[in-house]
DNA sequence: TTATATTTTCAGAAATTATTGAAAATAAAA
DNA sequence: TTTTATTTTCAATAATTTCTGAAAATATAA
């Protein structure tokens, strides 16, 4: 397979994986561009490459930096800004694991705590009340280990990940 | 907090997170309506609660059950049909894995395979296999937890959890 | 200071996704 | 069979999200 056509398929593949996950298409192919481009591009080198406006690829650079997966680089002596994202996969799986449970495992935790709160003992507030303390017990394990993983190192994931799989 | 109002918050809740990952809002408010509710629903019943049409309904629990987790019940001597959901939260989490392994995981898979096909040696393309590589090799892992975690009975689940914790 | 390069913003346009509602299809009952 | 209940489909519409492009803001150089 070509380069160019290598290239096109996994960017293309990385922007419909974000979408499927709540994340802008634009989003997850200037990511993918970024990750197979050693060098920091320019936003003009990302517009060119995806074909995008510049306003456009400004919004979704700022979204990626907002996320903590990309970052800018300044040149001495250039006046233009350079983007580029960390390589390493397992660091980049524990920043957008730490965001997601900040953004949306929290104030779902949030909401589960407080219905909790709800009056009465009829057999639908105690069903009520039996499977939003099922969900809220489920999501709290889910975010401790999503913590342990997140504050870990290299060594210990894989070697939980080996744990697991035998 | 009132039952009513607890519901109504749980059902947002539900609804608002299902859109952050990729799930149709409506989608969302119905399964949390059917696990909060002991007995099936018909579709007038999720019309009503919801607010929502019956063409939308009609779709979304059609595609609950495309996932596996809405199942109709048919009741005796009834020529309505009825939609519940099952309530143990361990068995919803492991469904949920094994639809999204199949529908985003193993396209993704794919074509991190095909990619890895790409030809030359020039610096740009062995960094291209590098980190295409790279991510094939984390998401074989992953991949690899979650089948496990999707044959698993509810007492590996928590036995690893506890491992995780420690 | 003025000129120039660069980034950011944001109103409007375009594209995508979700929703409605009524007609068509299906299935059960009479 | 016909009638009635129920579900499904789908074209039209609405709502939401994304994208554009040009103007405004900002920053650097002259």
């Amino acid at each position: 397979m070509q380069y160019d056509k290598a290239k096109d398929q996994f960017i293309q593949a990385w922007g419909t994986l974000g979408s499927a996950w709540g994340i802008n298409k634009a989003m997850g192919q200037i990511h993918a561009l970024l990750l197979i481009t050693e060098e920091a591009l320019t936003t003009e080198d990302i517009m060119e490459e995806l074909k995008i406006s510049r306003g456009n690829a400004n919004m979704n650079l700022r979204s990626l930096m907002d996320w903590g997966i990309v970052q800018k680089v300044l040149k001495p002596g250039e006046r233009k800004e350079y983007f580029t994202t960390g390589k390493d996969i397992l660091e980049l799986a524990r920043q957008v694991s730490r965001e997601r449970r900040r953004r949306e495992i929290e104030p779902v935790m949030r909401v589960l705590n407080e219905v909790q709160e709800v009056e009465g003992n009829t057999p639908q507030v105690e069903h009520f009340k039996k499977v939003t303390g099922d969900l809220s017990g489920f999501t709290k394990q889910v975010d401790g280990a999503l913590d342990k993983f997140i504050r870990s190192d290299k060594n210990w994931f894989f070697q939980v990940l080996m744990k697991l799989m035998r």
